[in-house]
Parts: C-alpha cells; structure tokens; sequence
DNA sequence: TTGACATAGCGAATTCGTTCGCTAACCTAG
DNA sequence: CTAGGTTAGCGAACGAATTCGCTATGTCAA
C-alpha cells in the first residue's frame, strides 16, 4: 500500500480532486454527483477511484461518520507545484521562466493581478545575488 | 489515421520531440541514441514510437533519403501553450495567473529575464480595457 | 425485527501507452 | 551478384488507469 509518493494525479484523480478543493470534505455521494455530471460515470466508479486515491494517499477519509467523508491531502498548490515543475522539465527542458512567458502569453489577467506579479519580480530581484 | 489532433503528446512521444526540438531533422539512428541513454530501450522501441507519431502527425519523415529523417511538425511553444492551457483547466480551475504566480515563485530567474516579463507585463498592461 | 434502500468493495473487462522479438526490406563492400 | 550489416515494420505482451456489474454490508422507518 501507499503507493506513488512522487508521481503526479492522474486525469480522474485530479478531477476529484478539484471537487474536494472546491467543495472540502464530502461524502462519495456528493462528490459523485459532480462526476456524473461531468463524465457520466457510475456511483460504483466513482467509490473505486476514492478507494484507489486512498491507497495512493491522495485523500484521506473519515470512517467515524456513516457516509464516510473523504478530504483531499494533496492540496491544490502542492499538486500544482509538482505538475508545474512536470512541464517544465518535459517541454521547456527546466527553463522555468519560458513556461511563465508562455503562459503570460495566453494569459487574460486584470491590472491587479498584473501588479501581483510585479511586485512578485521585485522580491525574487532582491533576493538575487 | 491520423488520430488526436487535440490531445496531448504522451510521455514518450515528448521525450522523442524534445530531441527534435533540440536537433533539428533527424535519422532514427540519433534520436534512438539519445533514448537509449535516457531510458535504456531498444531501436526497435524508437523506431515504432517514431510511428505512431507519424500516425498522430506529431512527425513528419522525409522517405526519399535513406536512413529517413524524421521532424517534428508540433513546435516546442505549440506543444507547451497545449500542455500549459490543460494544466490550467486541470489544475487551477482556468485560472492561468496562478499558475503564472506558482511558477515564477519556483523559478529561479536572472535580471534579464524577470526584465523580459515585467516588459510583457507592461505590453499586457497598454491592451488592456 | 425486517424489508427496502443507501453505501462500500471486489474482481473482471477495457482501453491506451509502451515495449520488444522477429521478420522483411534495403544497401553496400567485396 | 551476394553476404552481412543496417533500417523499417508488425503483432503480441505488458502494465497502468478507468470503468462497471455484482455482492456484501450498513441504516432506518414501519
């Protein structure tokens, strides 16, 4: 047990995944819910690929409660993190800042976050020997 | 034939395509030294993934020289704009200023390029409304 | 208590990506 | 021309992720 401390989620792990950070902890049930809606997969599916998240250790869940309550561990910073650092090592071969110019690129940002970023630069450049 | 115009390369076929990028045109006989030292397969193993990206249209060959040389037709920024925009809906729920943000905040960048995003920032600044 | 419905879990089937062995086609030195 | 090495391709095998049917287990209203 407890598999994959170091690979990313896959497609379906993620997409439950979002629904846990959007929604925190839930019941299969709910998180099914969306599921269904979004793949239209089965119940029965959806309490396999927990079960599987659990082995991996990517939820964790709440047995005290009777619909058992499922909380994600990963979180979604961390698990942005990891993919990032994914990308970059697999298409812009560790160059971490041609992966942010090409996603400013496509980016539609509002002023404030464009100042975000700014004062982000700023930082990293005081930091900088 | 010609499968998957939206998807995105797998991981192999990336590994196979950063060679490319990296090399220009290439035999076989190149590209499989490179994965064989980063992954110890066989020619045999190359040669029939260089196929299947043939299949997809991720490579183009050249048939009318001997060894054929293969080359990519999926450009590196193509392929990263495809694979950015994935993890942003994936990930970030379509937010791609976060993900901007949790990537410059691993990255580690030197003047010249955090001058190169502040002058985009600007860019995106003047268009905006 | 018990029948009816909700919840949990198992094992098999399917699909996709990747790998390789083996054969076929090709090329070139002699 | 032909043997020996190089190059190309096919089909099978394998593993991982995903899916679901079916069974088991738990809950609660009557």
């Amino acid at each position: 047990m407890a598999r994959s401390r170091s690979s990313t989620p896959t497609d379906v792990e993620l997409q439950i995944l979002r629904v846990l950070w959007e929604l925190g902890p839930s019941p299969v049930r709910v998180i099914h819910k969306r599921m269904e809606s979004q793949k239209g997969t089965t119940y029965s599916t959806t309490v396999k690929m927990l079960g599987v998240m659990l082995q991996k250790e990517l939820v964790r869940r709440d047995e005290s409660v009777r619909p058992h309550v499922y909380r994600p561990i990963l979180t979604r910073a961390r698990a942005g993190k990891r993919m990032i650092g994914d990308l970059i090592e697999k298409v812009y071969d560790g160059s971490s800042m041609s992966l942010v110019l090409q996603a400013l690129s496509k980016s539609k940002a509002t002023k404030e976050e464009i100042d975000e970023v700014r004062q982000l630069l700023d930082e990293m450049e005081g930091n900088e020997q």
